[in-house]
DNA sequence: TCTGGGGTCCTAGGACCC
DNA sequence: TCTGGGGTCCTAGGACCC
């Protein structure tokens, strides 16, 4: 535990809307309300003069619209919001290199690594209160809650003691008495299914908690979470700051305004979203191994299929074809709402990082290679319906595989499908096969 | 015209290996 | 014929966060 208030948390006011209120002025003092635009959108951000509306963060568009009619709905603009973004981010690492941003608006300041060396309260007071003017300077009028605490826990609450514009720095040893009569859902990572759990066993507020015994809040929200919460109900806090952090998957996804069912339909668009994967991570040179497909059915249900590589890729039509495969493991008959496609299982090593230095910002000439798994290939490596192999017969499909042998069924334009051969993985006609091409 | 999009982490069961 | 435990990987679902 620290003995000292050097963990800073910085929560930018509203900001999504309040850039859109900097860069156009008419905006300004009156509400605006940034989110999906369509049938089925939510409210991404809420400024303070739509909030006395009653308009939240996550509140569906309707609701929104609803309450505070006169408002201006805008669609997001993140290339704007990532540009303010940097720059604040370029402030808190001139202040520490030890920033752990959250998402654009957030983000950690562990002080200890920063130059200052008064982190009493009126010292970390005197860098929040400068934190903040530089903040406002650098993005042309935006603004941001400080808080500071003896952990990243308490840093976070403080930054929502006072909200906008607020600065609170709550003393080392106070934590526990300002903790106690707190709802639970103030700690990080209860939402409102363990609130629920929590409350069947007669606690709310954060005293209540500290006042149980681990073991019997495990026991109420299982072992990680009953492990953490006990912890946190303490107002004990170990999490370091992490400063780099590795990106685990990369996804998108696509709420349709009307649900579909045709089943052409969502084949293409099951394409286009695993196209649009691709792209992200060619661009971010990472690859993975798992594929998933995510089917939110009309009624909300949602269901994923996944599969995994022997290797990683991100390759396009690899991703298109199983994410294709994935698609018609679920009935979607009945509509759809939702499809989104997503690689996980990334690769620690980036792809073709021996070839490209890339001081001069050139392109590369050189590609990296798209299926770093070459043969010899264990039978389990091949996907029945999947890959597609071309010899003297034609070409085949792989019509099953696995207990050390590929099954592989040729057809040719003129004679149809063809004969079915059997190979065994060690076979040396498999290879001469790529898998997964 | 109920319920976004991008993520992270946890749980639980089954397969498989030693 | 019956019966181990531990570890790892994979899949599906769910909670949670901003």
């Amino acid at each position: 535990m620290r003995s000292e208030a050097s963990v800073l948390h910085l929560d930018l006011d509203a900001f999504y809307a309040a850039v859109e209120q900097r860069d156009k002025p008419s905006l300004r003092g009156k509400p605006v309300i940034v989110g999906g635009l369509g049938p089925r959108g939510v409210v991404s951000t809420a400024s303070y003069e739509a909030r006395t509306f009653g308009v939240r963060s996550a509140m569906r568009m309707a609701e929104a619209r609803a309450r505070c009619p006169h408002a201006a709905y805008l669609y997001p603009r993140f290339h704007a919001y990532r540009i303010s973004s940097r720059r604040v981010m370029a402030v808190l690492r001139a202040l520490s290199p030890l920033v752990e941003p959250l998402s654009l608006d957030e983000a950690f300041v562990d002080l200890t690594a920063s130059q200052h060396t008064d982190l009493s309260v009126k010292g970390v007071e005197r860098i929040a209160r400068d934190l903040k003017a530089e903040v406002t300077q650098v993005t042309g009028g935006l603004t941001g809650s400080v808080g500071a605490g003896t952990s990243k826990f308490m840093a976070k609450v403080a930054s929502d003691l006072r909200k906008p514009d607020g600065l609170v720095v709550i003393e080392p040893g106070t934590e526990r008495e300002l903790l106690a009569p707190m709802s639970v859902t103030t700690i990080p990572g209860v939402g409102p299914a363990t609130a629920d759990r929590l409350r069947r066993v007669g606690v709310h507020t954060v005293g209540e908690l500290d006042r149980l015994g681990e073991a019997e809040i495990v026991a109420a929200v299982g072992q990680a979470a009953g492990r953490s919460l006990a912890q946190l109900a303490r107002a004990q806090d170990d999490r370091p700051v992490v400063a780099e952090r590795e990106t685990k998957s990369v996804s998108v996804e696509d709420t349709f305004d009307h649900d579909i069912a045709d089943p052409t339909t969502l084949t293409l668009i099951v394409e286009r979203i695993a196209a649009r994967v691709a792209e992200r991570l060619t661009g971010e040179r990472l690859s993975g191994r798992t594929v998933t497909v995510k089917i939110r059915l009309f009624d909300f249900t949602t269901h994923t299929r996944s599969t995994t590589l022997p290797g990683p890729t991100d390759d396009g039509r690899v991703i298109t074809r199983l994410a294709k495969r994935l698609l018609t493991e679920v009935d979607t008959s009945a509509g759809v709402r939702l499809l989104g496609v997503g690689v996980s299982g990334l690769a620690d090593w980036v792809q073709g990082d021996l070839f490209e230095e890339a001081e001069d910002g050139e392109e590369r000439t050189e590609e990296p290679a798209k299926e770093p798994v070459e043969q010899p290939v264990a039978a389990h490596h091949w996907y029945p319906g999947n890959d597609v192999v071309h010899d003297t017969y034609g070409r085949g499909w792989v019509w099953g595989a696995g207990l050390g042998r590929v099954t592989i069924r040729f057809e040719t334009a003129e004679t149809g499908p063809g004969p079915v051969r059997t190979l065994h993985a060690a076979d040396p006609d498999l290879a001469p096969y790529s898998p997964l091409t």
